[in-house]
DNA sequence: ACCCAGGCGGGCG
DNA sequence: CGCCCGCATGGG
């Protein structure tokens, strides 16, 4: 148990951070007008909470964290130390970037734990952000350890989700992706090492993850930028494949390995923070095809 | 009622 | 390879 705060430098949005469908294993409280927000999320090891206020990200943490590591987590998670002019200046590449970037400035693409982004990018398949953390939330409570002292349980890990039936993750929001969570538990609890894939490049390691059953090509992309810091990484889903083919390819339907060849071009190293701008800021233009 | 959602694996040609 | 289909479920 414990408190401490750092100074965020540079533009940022921890509200457009997290809503922005990375994470999506946390809660969050916003304040009055706009002018504090406070959130909370599970991880392996305990829970945080944190508050915003201006420049001062205050945070207090509990479970097996410590000083040092609670600082180490919200570095990591938050990407504190990300210089965001200078990835402004690499992927505001044309008008439709700008525009996104000034709306949402500040948005950091967010790093998170390997075996949570796998368990959330596999039940976003064919789901919508709302409902995914409404089943993160109801697999966390069912499933997660609980916390002396805190209302909140720590992330499941994935012997915890091993032990559970196919049956009663159905019933607990994973939907038809159950026995995808099912086997990527099993996997992640045995042959396959996580921590690993730190270790190897982007292809690599996408490589690795696609070997869970469920896990295709987008939702390894989002597990390489959201927990394994690569940022040549761009998941393409709906949204991002619209958002594309409307904006730069005057509306004409384009395949996914040719968005990708795109992207390496045009954002070559940083196609992970193009992506999420691309894809929140479509999103907020409810850029569907009958709009 | 209807359509869609941060897709995927399997089956087909 | 590319294409097409079904898939649990609930929010808009």
């Amino acid at each position: 148990m414990g408190r401490d705060s750092l100074t965020i430098k540079g533009p940022f949005d921890i509200r457009n951070s997290i809503e922005s469908g990375q994470p999506l294993a946390f809660h969050a409280d916003y304040g009055h007008k706009g002018s504090a927000f406070a959130l909370s999320y599970s991880t392996s090891k305990g829970v945080i909470e944190a508050a915003l206020k201006g420049k001062q990200l205050s945070y207090s943490w509990n479970g097996e964290y410590n000083s040092r590591s609670a600082r180490e987590e919200m570095e990591r998670r938050f990407r504190i130390k990300d210089n965001m002019p200078s990835i402004y200046e690499r992927i505001s590449t044309d008008e439709f970037m700008e525009s996104a970037i000034l709306a949402y400035n500040g948005m950091r693409v967010t790093q998170n734990d390997p075996w949570e982004t796998t368990l959330c990018f596999i039940l976003s398949q064919f789901n919508n952000i709302k409902r995914i953390r409404g089943s993160v939330r109801m697999l966390i409570n069912t499933y997660g350890t609980e916390i002396e002292g805190s209302e909140r349980k720590l992330f499941p890990s994935a012997e915890q989700i091993k032990g559970a039936s196919i049956e009663e993750l159905m019933k607990h929001g994973a939907g038809f992706r159950a026995k995808y969570i099912k086997h990527a538990a099993n996997f992640c609890s045995g042959s396959l090492d996580l921590d690993s894939l730190y270790r190897k490049d982007y292809e690599d390691a996408k490589e690795a993850i696609m070997e869970i059953e469920g896990v295709g090509d987008k939702v390894a992309d989002c597990i390489m930028l959201f927990a394994y810091n690569k940022m040549e990484a761009f998941p393409i889903d709906t949204w991002v494949k619209r958002v594309l083919e409307t904006v730069y390819f005057k509306g004409r339907k384009k395949r996914i390995k040719e968005l990708h060849q795109f992207a390496s071009e045009r954002w070559p190293g940083m196609e992970g923070y193009a992506q999420q701008y691309l894809f929140w800021h479509a999103r907020s233009l409810k850029l569907r095809r009958k709009a």
